[in-house]
DNA sequence: CGTGAAAACGTGACGCA
DNA sequence: TGCGTCACGTTTTCACG
């Protein structure tokens, strides 16, 4: 089990703003949490060691790259033995069209989350990459009408009222 | 409305080098493209007016950060009515707990992923936020077992016109 | 779109509480 | 032990060809 690390008011803080812009300064960090930029630079790196920090990644308007649609395809595969879904998992992560993969509890085993330019590439990208395949029980498409990304992962307030568990 | 907007091979490698690391140097990027390091400098300024790049963001380690737990919500909103599912989105999108909201075609108007603490946390969530609102006609949660983040958004080769017939 | 220069920034070493 | 000050190498960024 991943065990939480114990995260400071200012590491909160920085992390914080980082998801917000991913591209700001020490400098600009170090004003905005109270610290000097060194000492940012130590939290950021110690974060990303401590594996807190996973990296950073550009968002993208998936409309703007000619994926303007973009559904869920919630995928039973049966039978749901570890020599069928891993290969099932590596194909679909591989797809130009995926964009997220769940595993599920529940009767649908797998949800994809996949963008595509219109409804006719979705026809082809369930026909050819889905329901071809002969692990695939079952998929049912669902249309996204609209998509958020919701705010910070960290509680906006809590500088400190993170659970800092000594073990 | 949404257009695509016409991207050259620098573009689109661009992109996808920072889909990979968003803190890339344009040094390095332009050592990467093949182009001068002033020119990446205008080229991403460019896709960031041109609303193709919308930021840069941190990705965090859940499990790190006390959120172990993930669960993806489908959640019934009836009656349908855009003066009911607007607040709802509203508060779904202000619960810290949330990742994600899609607002779906199907029985299920919403899917709402959600990180937490334990399944206590679940179910003080699903109750308290979810099920307690007269809007709310129906919550079926779904544990995640795991979640991939699937590769660049772009496809790997298609340096050229982005409009494509992958095979 | 490339070149080059100036300003700003990242990034360590060192000293202090 | 952790943080701040300082200095250097690198990067960003702009005007110009």
């Amino acid at each position: 089990m991943v065990e939480s690390v114990a995260l400071d008011p200012v590491d909160l803080d920085i992390l914080r703003i980082l998801q917000n812009d991913g591209r700001t300064t020490y400098k600009d960090l170090a004003a905005a949490v109270g610290v000097a930029p060194s000492t940012c630079l130590d939290r950021v790196t110690r974060l990303r060691r401590a594996g807190v920090i996973l990296g950073y990644q550009l968002r993208i308007d998936p409309a703007k790259v000619g994926r303007g649609l973009q559904a869920l395809l919630s995928v039973q595969v049966r039978p749901h033995r570890r020599d069928l879904i891993g290969p099932f998992v590596e194909r679909v992560r591989a797809l130009p069209e995926s964009r997220a993969l769940f595993h599920l509890t529940g009767p649908d085993d797998y949800l994809v989350q996949v963008a595509v330019a219109d409804t006719a590439d979705l026809q082809r990208l369930v026909l050819d990459a889905f329901t071809s395949q002969p692990e695939v029980a079952r998929v049912e498409t669902r249309l996204i009408f609209q998509h958020w990304d919701c705010g910070p992962l960290l509680p906006p307030g809590a500088t400190g009222q993170h659970r800092q568990n000594g073990g």
